[in-house]
RNA sequence: GCUCCCUUCGUCUAGUGGUUAGGACGCCGGCCUCUCACGUCGGUAACAGGGGUUCGAGCCCCCUAGGGAGCGCCA
């Protein structure tokens, strides 16, 4: 039997991080085992569901290539195939309809809570046959007595007495399936080996599998994964608050990164941290996955981003960066070759976001100094070194970084200073800030003209300094 | 309230009866160094509590506490 996942999420939200990570365990489930993975759309909930959902999940799985091999299916389009089930389950005395009012079911659970029992519907219309042609819902008709048990791949054997179970309903007054049916209709026809999805379904499996049952099935094996929570402590779930993931890549996030974060948590392969697709896929196992929840880290996260910032092609990276260079108003082509940059930052910063930020000097004068900065380096004392160094500059032919390391160095020999008396000065003045890539690729990439500009301005601006103080 | 699930450093985890309880992130300190960062070396820090079982429990059993989920004409 050849190994079959589906990811299910309701287009009711957009894709967090939770759905993401069970999405990603399925979806190397069926790889490792060469197995196919299928999208379902499930939006049986009209009022709730949206397409600008739906294309936040699509856009999401592109992103992170979670690629599907069949799908997406969307249940709405199905509405006919669970009717059919709905009334054969109807027909074969299995399911029934049922006209108790909202006001008695409120009753029923108001007085179940008061008794300090578990709600349960009280079977009312079990044999009452209400008429088909008058306003009534359909209940499925859930085994008296006994109990559901089944071999979880995560979380062992649990076992479920049916008293526990009541008589769900299967189709609303106005029509329309409800959730457990359409799962269960679905993960059957799209013949669903390995259901994958969060422990907040646990629950719901024993329904599932009485459903299944009735209809003369076999169910799927089951592997409810722990959720994740947020920083917080907060759960994350599709009704609390959750990041999107479209948010991660706006903030500059590598979906390699993520993917490699969200496999860590709950599964490891002994003391190993970092994972390619190629060895989640190999080394992964569903069986391997923790019971327990855990909590989502952020600074973890950023760390593996700037561990595959760092060994990322810097032609890829440049290409994303280009992008995000253009949202500050930098046109890259106007400048240093984008890649040379990359080369220079790459170990710098935690995200692309960050380093289009620490990048913009390359391309246009700052507005201010780092204050900070500026009072610790651009100093009176420093004026002599500036002064020298422009000089320096102006006359230095060609413009490379060692060359430029050369004036540097030679500077700080001729003033009997160490190297970094001379560079942070030069540093502040060309880049406005106190941290830059070395200050022989700073000013290469940063130009002659430029670097002449704005050591010129320092100059300016210590000399006023200077003043001001008397 | 009822049912189900969970519990090792702050966080992610290794561990399957005998370990100085290991690794990673973070944090702190050293080194490297023109800054920042990278790298590197070292440090901080955990078996929720209580009972058992056993020669011996992080590992097995029970209880308590804490956390999570479900109990919808939501998914």
């Amino acid at each position: 039997m050849t190994v079959r996942t589906r990811f299910a999420p309701s287009p009711t939200g957009y894709l967090h991080v939770g759905g993401v990570r069970t999405a990603l365990f399925s979806w190397l489930f069926a790889r490792k085992h060469g197995g196919a993975f299928v999208l379902r759309i499930e939006d049986t909930d009209l009022e709730r569901s949206t397409a600008e959902s739906v294309n936040a999940i699509l856009e999401g799985m592109t992103w992170l290539g979670l690629e599907y091999d069949e799908g997406p299916f969307y249940q709405t389009k199905r509405f006919d195939r669970y009717a059919e089930v709905i009334d054969q389950l109807l027909g074969a005395g299995l399911a029934y309809r049922c006209d108790c009012s909202r006001e008695r079911l409120d009753g029923l659970r108001e007085q179940a809570m008061k008794d300090k029992t578990k709600p349960r519907y009280d079977g009312h219309c079990r044999s009452r046959n209400v008429p088909a042609d008058e306003p009534h819902v359909v209940r499925f008709r859930n085994p008296e007595g006994g109990s559901v048990v089944f071999d979880d791949l995560v979380q062992g054997r649990i076992a479920i007495s049916n008293d526990e179970l009541d008589d769900l309903i299967i189709r609303r007054t106005d029509g329309s399936p409800t959730y457990n049916l359409t799962v269960v209709v679905d993960d059957l026809d799209m013949e669903i080996t390995h259901v994958i999805r969060g422990d907040d379904h646990i629950n719901n499996t024993p329904r599932q599998i009485n459903i299944i049952a009735a209809m003369g099935k076999i169910p799927p094996r089951y592997a409810h994964v722990p959720m994740i929570l947020g920083d917080d402590g907060a759960r994350l779930s599709k009704r609390h608050g959750a990041v999107s993931v479209v948010e991660y890549r706006e903030k500059g996030l590598l979906p390699e990164a993520l993917l490699n974060y969200l496999v860590r948590l709950g599964w490891s392969h002994g003391d190993r941290e970092i994972f390619s697709l190629d060895e989640m896929i190999e080394l992964f196992d569903i069986e391997d996955v923790n019971k327990a929840s855990s909590t989502f880290n952020t600074d973890k996260l950023l760390w593996l981003n700037q561990h595959y910032i760092k060994e990322d092609d810097p032609k890829r990276i440049a290409h994303l960066l280009s992008y995000l260079m253009g949202k500050l108003d930098v046109d890259p082509a106007k400048g240093p070759d984008l890649v040379d940059v990359v080369k220079a930052q790459q170990e710098r910063a935690k995200t692309l976001v960050e380093m289009a930020e620490i990048s913009v000097f390359f391309y246009r004068d700052f507005d201010e100094y780092d204050p900070q900065a500026a009072k610790k380096h651009l100093r009176p004392v420093a004026l002599e070194s500036l002064t020298r160094m422009r000089d320096r500059l102006a006359g230095l032919e060609p413009w490379t970084a060692e060359a430029l390391h050369q004036a540097v160095a030679d500077v700080a020999e001729e003033l009997g200073l160490n190297m970094g008396k001379v560079a942070q000065p030069l540093r502040v003045a060309v880049v406005g800030r106190a941290a830059s890539p070395g200050i022989d690729i700073t000013l290469h990439l940063v130009g002659k003209q430029a670097c002449l500009r704005r050591v010129d301005r320092a100059i300016d601006y210590v000399r006023q300094r200077a003043e001001q103080q008397g």
